[in-house]
Parts: C-alpha cells; sequence; structure tokens
DNA sequence: TTAACTATTGATAATGAATATCATTATCAA
DNA sequence: TTGATAATGATATTCATTATCAATAGTTAA
C-alpha cells in the first residue's frame, strides 16, 4: 500500500470575488480598479494564467492597467494565499486560484486546465525521512502533468 | 562549507566520470576539455549547482570556458538522464547528478545538498485520478525541501 | 462632505537569466 | 594526416521580472 491513497475529487474553491475583496480590504490593502479587475480573473478562472495573460485579460476590463501593477497585485493575492504561484517548465511563473484546505495540483499541460486533488499522506514518509536523514522538513511540493479530457479529443 | 565537495563515493549515485563520459561518447557527442570539466563538477556534486555556480567552478579546471558552454553542456547532461534539471524558487534553474532509477528530491534550503528517496507508490493515485477526472497523466513532481542537519548547527 | 495622508498606480528604465548568431577552433573518423 | 563538422567563446539579443519615481486615487479623520 503506497503512501499516497486517492480519495474523493474536491472542487471547492475560492470564487467569491467579494471574498476575496473582504480578504484584501482587511489585511490593509486597497480596494482598486485594477485590482478588483484582477480578482475578479483570478478567482474565476479554472487555468493557470502567466502574469501576462492576466495582464491581456485585464485591459478588458480596465484598459490603462499597467503590466507591473498586474505583477505587484498577484504578489499580494499570493502572500494573502488566495493564489498560488505554479513554476512553468520554461521556468517562468504562473498563477491559480488557490484551493480550500491542503490540496495537490495536476494540471493540462495543453490548456492549462488546473484540478485539484487531496489525500496523500505524506506525514509518515516526512518523518521517516527526516530522522533517517536529519533533515529538518519544512515543505513538500507534488503536482502532476497531464492532458485533460478535452484537449484529448 | 562550500557547493562542491571533494570526492566522495556516493551510493545510488552516478560519480563515475568516466561512465558520463562514456555514455556522451556512445550518443555522438565530442570530447572535449570544457565538457569534461563540466561532467568532473557535476558528478561528483552532491549539491543542486546553478550554470553559473557551474561556470565558476569549471573555470578552475578550464579557465577559458564560456558560460554559454556551460548552458550547453548541461543541456545534453539532462537529455541523456544524467543530471535533473530542478526549479529554484525565483524560477531560475539548477541542476544535480541523477539518482539510479526512479527516485525523488529531498533539498536543503539552505546549502543545497539533495538527498533522494525512493518509496512512495503513486501509481495508484495517478490510474484514480486519471479516470476519475479524465485525465491522461504523464509526469509527476514531488520534492521536499528542508534544512539538512549541517545547516542546522 | 472635505481635506490630508499615503498606498497605489503606470511609465520608464534597469536587471539578469537564458538564447541566438557567427566566425574560429578542435575532435574524430577516414 | 586530413577534412568534415561538432563545438567553442565572444557578442548581441530576447524576455520575464524588478526598481524607480512622479502622479493619482482610496481611505480615514475631521
Amino acid at each position: 500500500m503506497g503512501i499516497l491513497e486517492p480519495t474523493q475529487p474536491v472542487q471547492t474553491r475560492q470564487t467569491d470575488v467579494n471574498e476575496w475583496l473582504d480578504i484584501l480590504a482587511d489585511s490593509g490593502y486597497r480596494l482598486t480598479a485594477p485590482r478588483k479587475a484582477i480578482v475578479q480573473i483570478m478567482a474565476q478562472s479554472r487555468h493557470t494564467l502567466t502574469p501576462n495573460q492576466v495582464f491581456i485579460a485585464a485591459r478588458q476590463r480596465y484598459p490603462n492597467i499597467g503590466l507591473v501593477t498586474v505583477y505587484r497585485s498577484l504578489e499580494k493575492l499570493e502572500e494573502l494565499g488566495l493564489i498560488w504561484r505554479v513554476h512553468e517548465i520554461d521556468g517562468c511563473h504562473a498563477y491559480v486560484a488557490a484551493p480550500s484546505g491542503h490540496q495537490h495540483l495536476l494540471i493540462c499541460r495543453s490548456c492549462n486546465r488546473a484540478e485539484y486533488f487531496k489525500g496523500e499522506n505524506i506525514e509518515p514518509l516526512i518523518n521517516r525521512l527526516g530522522s533517517e536523514r536529519g533533515y529538518d522538513i519544512q515543505e513538500h511540493w507534488l503536482q502532476l502533468y497531464g492532458v485533460c479530457s478535452e484537449c484529448q479529443s
């Protein structure tokens, strides 16, 4: 039996734009028009988005927005745990709406659609490795890559 | 302590410089002085190394080496499976000697020392997720981060 | 509502990793 | 030994990300 056990699909995702805005405000950040545009885009997307993709999408809602503002807003949303930063193959970064609780990512290599899954009990492995190798293990990183059903057809 | 360690036999790792050179030659690549320097560095290091770190180390052995040559050689070694490319937090890339067989990485955040571990069976999870979500899962990525015993003290 | 404080913005420039170009050099098979 | 060409190193270039800074706009206190 493996350390990783599959579980039910969990689709709970923080898509509530107003909730995100409240969290921003409660954290002392101002609610500006560019920020609202970015929050709308990130909270509602099921795909990973690069800063430039967010920039292009945000200009539909707020044409004067600057790319640097996108970078800065994404940075804050990540800091608040509302979005995750994922590493692209080429070394660039993209972002996705964060799932609720501790989950991991399954990303479609073709369309960048992101799914979340739970179900790994990695603690025993971490404890064993930590004591065996003398490491203080702080973080783990599990991601799956594949092709989603739509992109297969 | 330095990034590069003096030669030490390492279990479960391909540290044989000559073996790497044979593989390069068998694959149709020429054995050049800069390439030999890079192979020596990569095969003997227990740490992840950025292209620039490899460059600095390689100049000790071959002072005229160019940074671009380092990039190109690392690319080839990765293509042959002799080294792995790992993603840094900032989005840059580093490389480590590849382990034998299918293993995963445990990296020290402080000194970049890399350990390998086996032992978790991800197949059931992948099969389950693939059929549940309709994904053709092609690749998975598991890495642990922590602080090694030396860096804790 | 108004005023004032200051977080935030957007334009621009700068940084830095990674890649492309190209004439020259060096490896290796014939 | 020699010739075809893989490989090199210097240089320029691309592109994602970050720094700078004056102007703007959100928020709070009055």
